[in-house]
DNA sequence: TTGTATGCGTTATCAG
DNA sequence: CTGATAACGCATACAA
């Protein structure tokens, strides 16, 4: 059986230095008008008891718990989870803990935890989504500040932090024009996504100052390996001499590497292959290891947080900012990197 | 700018309701002794004001809070997360929060997250591996009921859930002889993970059960493609008969496939190859997609949640609780799925 | 059936 | 410098 050692109070540890709880209080909490060696007698008995001051009472009285909510708007997603690390990561490091809620991508579902979130008394909401397209702002009655990370709020000032996938895009085709290429396609997913939109504007940019078209325009189709292995084959078809490409995604990138490898390219050497996400159990396994730009995603969960927690402090920010990607260089750009 | 709306408290509810606190806790309560059209006045008072009771107060009180700890060893771990999807939703349904925490692997980080999850008087824990090895204990001063999930606990009182990795590895090889494969070979991960060996084991008892041997000893080496790719060009030099592949991963029956396409054989017809883990975008993405053995995590997940609801309702199980898993068949065991 | 009083553990305000 | 005391919001034993 377990000891059922209850916590020890502030009154037990009053009651064990001699003081009044009041005294007590003061002393733990480091107000001034307490004398030095009643402080250092409280301390002790304060250690001596393992006291913890109850969170439940303090935040009755101030009504602040320390405690925020981590709303995703989908576990499953591969993006969601590095952003909840770093979050979770930079309040951990204060005292602040986080509650985790999914939503499963359904909007009843999501408004029904924000009220559960609410009626514990969260001092902030972190709000992430599963696709970097603007969502919709929570509904007005909420009381307290709110971030959304990866998927930023349609409205204006609410304060968002996404990933800059126009710099992405244009790290990609710098990189592959640095190494030399300049007959480059490229071949992103879903129309649907903004994403890809803006991954492909950003290459396009860097491609047209370095004055090189790409060999044809851009491929629109899925984020699978399938898409990538099929639109990898229609593009050396109509170009046989292309020496670069930039894939939308990781996923995409291994389908066309496969399909290249088959039709007899070597990577890099005949085709350089550049992907996008730093997947890293697809990225690092390709033959060679695949290249890609890295959204730095643990890093924009941790800004959220930092923006949270100054929104919390009474600043907070409004508008989108956007997180820079990160270049990786592997094999597949680089012979013997 | 927004309304700062203080929530309602039970005392404007009765006060609204022309009656004492006492009277309105009942009511909303449904304690018996209160007249009907008392109590429907209260309600409809609560009602009007959107009343939530203030879970800080009521934790204060009754000593619990509703929340639970799910502390994670590692929370990139691709195991971790399906477990956390079905813990959280099956504490969701109710009413009881999940504060998540990231041990990332370290023993002191997570004796430090345990004691900030305690000072916040959660009702339970929940402590999800990283990988299916048993684990240490946590240390005794824990007054809360604690699940150990996916990695149990090495000490047999304390509670667990874990996956059953022998009836795992028996599925697998009972699927293949149910297509007739006779000449049948084993490629597993690392020899340091109690997983490989349970696989092997279950996998090895379903072969000899059907009086067939493996054509030759399994082979250790690592959760990996490139392993995978090695060990089944290794394998189908010394045994070209080779018409069934167990492999203790999908990332090895990924690299595993790839070799045994480039070495002209066709999947399934010459060889079916199995995997273990249905990751998702490993295996749906295969050529032809693999069929592998689902540990059915989230079900795991949710197992985990009801057990550590039980146990906080006074009816803890002991010892480790081993689910099943389950056959996914796709296209690399047979033909047109 | 209803209301009054008390306490949960803390902090802040005021007197001593 | 220290100590009573009143909150915070709620639930309960007890009195009316």
């Amino acid at each position: 059986m377990v000891e059922k050692t209850k916590p020890a109070t502030l009154g037990d540890v009053a009651r064990l230095a001699g003081v009044s709880i009041a005294t007590a209080s003061k002393a733990l909490n480091g107000r001034a008008q307490v004398r030095e060696s009643t402080r250092e007698k409280v301390m002790r008995s304060a250690e001596a008891l393992s006291f913890v001051p109850n969170p439940l009472a303090r935040g009755l009285l101030s009504g602040t718990t320390g405690t925020v909510g981590l709303l995703t708007s989908d576990l499953e997603g591969r993006f969601s989870i590095p952003i909840m690390m770093g979050a979770e990561d930079a309040f951990g490091a204060g005292s602040t803990s986080v509650f985790l809620c999914d939503a499963r991508g359904d909007a009843i579902r999501e408004q029904h935890q924000v009220r559960a979130l609410l009626s514990r008394h969260v001092d902030g909401l972190i709000v992430v989504g599963a696709r970097p397209d603007p969502r919709p702002s929570l509904a007005g009655d909420i009381n307290v500040p709110v971030v959304y990370a990866y998927a930023p709020s349609e409205d204006p000032d609410d304060s968002s932090v996404t990933s800059d996938n126009v710099q992405g895009g244009r790290l990609a085709a710098e990189h592959l024009l640095s190494t030399g290429r300049r007959s480059i396609g490229i071949v992103t997913g879903d129309r649907g996504y903004g994403a890809a939109h803006d991954r492909l504007a950003g290459a396009l940019t860097a491609l047209h100052d370095a004055g090189v078209e790409p060999v044809q325009d851009a491929l629109f189709g899925s984020w699978s390996e399938g898409w990538g292995r099929g639109a990898a084959r229609v593009l050396l078809e109509a170009r046989p001499d292309l020496d670069g490409l930039i894939c939308g995604s990781d996923q995409i990138a291994r389908g066309a590497m496969d399909a290249l490898r088959e039709l007899g390219r070597e990577i890099p050497d005949d085709v350089a292959v550049i992907g996008h996400d730093n997947w890293e159990v697809l990225a690092m396994n390709a033959r060679p290891p695949l290249s890609t730009i890295d959204m730095n995603l643990q890093e924009l969960g941790r800004r959220a947080a930092g923006m949270l927690f100054d929104a919390i402090g009474g600043s907070p920010t409004h508008g989108v900012e956007k997180l820079p990607c990160r270049l990786m260089v592997r094999g597949s750009t680089t012979p013997t990197s």
